[in-house]
DNA sequence: TAGTGGTCTAGACCACTTT
DNA sequence: AAGTGGTCTAGACCACTAA
């Protein structure tokens, strides 16, 4: 592992024990390279890598210091359910509905770039924030990428991780679109919630991280009641 | 300015323009450094920011290539109406419904931080896309980094711009909310819909380029059955 | 004035990809 | 094997901020 890498991971991890705590200095440039043994450029590019990320802000003739914690949460990524309310502290959970091998959707191989005989695995889930329904998130994977992931149960068990400890794909970004729509008929009932409630419709093509293969296509629809999306972004 | 934003500059506008197209690949870095009489190092940190800003991506082993238009647009950046609407084709306008100086709010004063006697104004208007209305937008703004601004007509003027070029203000970054809502009876008449169709309610914080002054909040309730929000995310 | 981060150089060797 | 970007060094001077 590189040397900047490794600085960047002592560092994040002492921010995230908080053992520096948010406005505390770090050592300048120079201190931390004579520290960790390596050259000030070395110290630099960690340091660079950490304030992109959001972990620290870095002043010109004042120093370096520890970002607030609003600051390096949740600038847009690219996260699971799982992770959202994670971060939200709440306990993600999921009710699966229905899990099917289908191929030959007209819809689903343009949105894929697939070929016509591939197959697919639709996964119908409710997901649950504390025990409560949140979203109705219906998942279509490729199944050549996941072979026999529809004998998996995703009741208590995030997607993503699946992806990576089980089949080795590691997620690049993703393409999404965000509207506001009124829950349908079927909607209402499975969320339990009167139909024409507002809700938030995200839809979502997941990358690999080889940057062009697609691996997902996902479709949630959030309660508008319970549910909102926060996001900081830069001019 | 900087060797290194220079040559950033340079190649970005060889890339808008068209001169350097999708895919092409750029000369190696030891070649840009001899064309530019610039380090290896100078060449890097440009071509870093140009990769982290999507204009490029860069390949360990294969070199450096123009990335995909779609790649470079569109990650969630904090623009104003006018310029999201260009960036769809659309031409953008507005129709002030009113503007006032007003004070002592306590909910603004919250969102602002704001000291008890601090004015603020508020800008009402209906935008436009290629005429149609697409969002009702009310703004607020610390009265005194922009003293007099309730006296321009923003139907056909950017807000963002006359902050920079009217009052010198550059703007940073923006924390916001999204979710999904419907529209009450005032939101219908003015957007002209039916009450209890489904909006996007979008709330913004926008700080100035310091990172901690809070010049403006605003309220943007977009017509769902017209807007839909596109996002690049990244893992 | 002292100390910080910002920019820049001229090298070096390594890891990865393609030929 | 050749060429690319990835990492790293040991210096240098500059611009900005605060005391």
């Amino acid at each position: 592992m590189p040397l900047y890498c490794q600085l960047k991971d002592t560092l994040k991890a002492a921010i995230e024990r908080g053992k520096l705590k948010p406005n505390d200095r770090l050592p300048p440039e120079t201190e931390l390279a004579q520290l960790f043994q390596v050259s000030r450029m070395t110290v630099r590019q960690a340091l660079i890598e950490l304030e992109n990320e959001g972990f620290i802000r870095r002043r010109q003739g004042q120093g370096t210091f520890v970002a607030e914690r609003k600051f390096r949460q949740s600038l847009l990524r690219l996260t699971s359910f799982t992770e959202d309310m994670q971060s939200r502290g709440l306990k993600a959970g999921a009710r699966v509905l229905s899990v099917k091998v289908i191929s030959g959707d007209e819809n689903l191989m343009q949105r894929f770039e697939a070929a016509p005989d591939e197959q697919f695995v639709r996964l119908e889930r409710i997901r649950l924030a504390d025990g409560e329904p949140m979203a109705l998130e219906i998942s279509f994977l490729r199944r050549k990428f996941c072979p026999r992931i529809e004998e998996i149960d995703f009741t208590d068990r995030s997607l993503y991780v699946t992806l990576r400890e089980e089949f080795g794909l590691e997620l690049g970004w993703a393409s999404q679109t965000i509207e506001a729509k009124l829950a349908d008929e079927y909607e209402a009932k499975v969320l339990g919630v009167p139909v024409g409630v507002p809700l938030l419709l995200m839809q979502r093509i997941t990358y690999l991280a080889d940057g062009l293969t697609r691996i997902e296509y996902v479709r949630s629809s959030y309660r508008g009641d319970r549910y909102q999306l926060y996001v900081e972004v830069m001019r």
